[in-house]
DNA sequence: AATCGCCTTCAAACCGCTTTGGATGGCGCA
DNA sequence: TGCGCCATCCAAAGCGGTTTGAAGGCGATT
């Protein structure tokens, strides 16, 4: 069933069955209302080919995730932030294009994603320091927005963040009124736009405080249960071991929680541990009572967000940039507590 | 730049370099090469839109996945299966489309898929006993290719699963062999199909020695940390503890963990743990040695394979079902020893 | 020399929708 | 009565490719 046969079993022409189900303006309320039954009653809908193909939108949003070749590392937050991105879409009617390239295709993936018309938009994830993309995006005229931001960038551009910064050091300034002085900082790896950021944050809250801040105790790394246990398995054997630790996410923490477990330390007692939590639908931070003490913020909130800023970003193109920065919350879990030796 | 565009400039007609570009043999060598050089020259490629209402064909392929409203369970190994299933799509030119649907409008999203013609066939995830969407999928003449199989099921379709029955069958008997008897299963919530395959393969394994299972000792929730861990502590608090834990996957495991710590057992000495390891890239079970003694098997090679079996039924339909079997490793880890109380 | 057939190429129809630019008829108003 | 203006509807031209059916050119065959 294609508009034309239904145009004609309605007698009307093609243009006014198009017109009645669009809600154009010129056309009679008593035929829109019989061609709308028509409509539902032979279960017609408009083949999606046709309109790309007509209106000239996609009526798509790109996300173009690379996958590098060595590391092979598919972001874990990035299920719950599509998701998130993906109910925006299909509230508006927009589909969600997934590109899995190599990480050496990223930018030809972009181009070809613009070049075919298969989108009318992009997601930029994972930004990193002067990030390429920004200019590229920039370049080939494909509408943009970044989930989180390219610090080094100079061209103004689209973008949804945490404030890292300042949740790592609420976080921070959290643990120092604790007493806690020797606090380690488990990072995720630092060309990682968000990671520079939280470093930042937790420089800044210890500075603040004169305590200048011991390489030692910072470590830059995958966000695994693997690298959490390892950075904080060294940490834990240095002759001034630290009192507490900031961990980059819920993973990693649960790799520091098992160096901490096997150091035969309590945590929340003997230690304290901060972590990011992402609030992923699979990996909740506990039930009632949060197990850890976290900085929280919905990665999947982000995606919706996102998703809506790019869709308005599409529909009311201009040279002005929408920007937004969330604010984590603090929560307070088991595993922080004042420090002991005072 | 556009195909009319471009013959004009070659002194052609559209149809020639059409088929230039397309490998058609009507053409002779020399202006193909011309035509082609051209085209890379100008930066010609196609507009897949234009593409798609010519051929009929959505060059796409289309995943459903249902947000529950209530408990909002994103599959922790959908993020790896898309990953494989991408690397597909993208050496095959088709693109991947993700449709994030409330899970009471599943059926609506892939009637309207079709209906609107946006994909050439699907994928079906996480099946659950006589799982609705086949004989839906069928009805509507969607090709599709399962991941998993759907107990009950009486018509013939396509899948590609994993042999979990076995899988947990051996990985029992691996642990009957080194003496334990007590052996729980902390397993996936059982309306999911694999999870009651698992569920067969563990109790046939100990009725196979004379072992009856014992309710108590089994566990169906979602694989979770949080879940993992109330079912090992309410196990370890029985009057006759397990000396082993059968556990449905790596986040699973990781609160079983916990659970072990809390009661001062150390696992692969005091108690043995089995996990499922999908083999999640942001997941690893250890780097050279594996901490968990596992069964094993690739999520991501899953959804490669199932998206090429996925485009082979696209390109050569058939009544044919495809259907193929995974076996998954069984891997010796350090979470494994005999049983102490011989 | 006429015919045949192959190799190339092309014009035009088509895919199913949107949208532009009329056309038609009824109505109010002078 | 005549005119202009809406309200309503339609024919046809796109959108940018693919594909069908036909035609031109040329060497080989008879």
């Amino acid at each position: 069933m294609n508009l034309k046969e239904l145009a004609s079993r309605l007698g009307l022409s093609p243009t006014t069955v198009s017109r009645a189900l669009n809600g154009y303006p010129e056309v009679n309320e008593a035929t829109r209302e019989r061609v709308m039954a028509a409509a539902k009653r032979h279960n017609y809908h408009p083949n999606t080919r046709a309109i790309r193909l007509a209106t000239g939108r996609a009526m798509a949003v790109g996300h173009v995730i690379p996958v590098a070749t060595r590391h092979e590392i598919v972001n874990p937050v990035f299920a719950d932030f599509i998701a998130g991105a993906g109910e925006t879409y299909s509230r508006n009617d927009y589909d969600m294009l997934l590109s899995v390239v190599p990480d050496d295709q990223e930018e030809a993936a972009y181009r070809s994603l613009k070049s075919k018309g298969n989108v009318d938009g992009v997601i930029v994830h994972a930004p990193k320091m002067n990030d390429p993309r920004i200019a590229l995006l920039h370049d080939i005229g494909l509408p943009f927005v970044v989930h989180g931001r390219a610090t080094g960038t100079t061209l103004p551009y689209s973008w949804l963040d945490v404030n890292n910064r300042r949740a790592f050091q609420r976080a921070a300034e959290f643990l120092l009124d604790l007493g806690h002085t020797r606090i380690a900082l488990v990072n995720g790896l630092e060309f990682m736009d968000f990671a520079i950021r939280r470093r930042t944050g937790y420089e800044g809250a210890l500075s603040a405080r004169g305590i200048a801040p011991d390489p030692a105790l910072m470590s830059s790394d995958e966000m695994t249960e693997i690298a959490g246990h390892r950075a904080a398995r060294r940490m834990l054997a240095l002759p001034l071991r630290p009192t507490a630790f900031m961990v980059a996410s819920m993973i990693s923490g649960m790799g520091v929680r098992r160096a901490l477990e096997e150091a035969g330390l309590q945590m929340g007692r003997d230690i304290s541990v901060i972590i990011h939590d992402d609030d992923l639908s699979y990996m909740k931070n506990g039930e009632d009572v949060p197990i850890f003490t976290a900085t929280r913020s919905s990665v999947r909130d982000a995606g919706r967000l996102a998703a809506e800023m790019l869709l308005d970003l599409i529909a009311n193109p201009g040279p002005v940039p929408q920007q937004r920065l969330l604010e984590a919350e603090l929560i307070i879990g088991q595993s922080t507590g004042p420090c002991l030796r005072l």
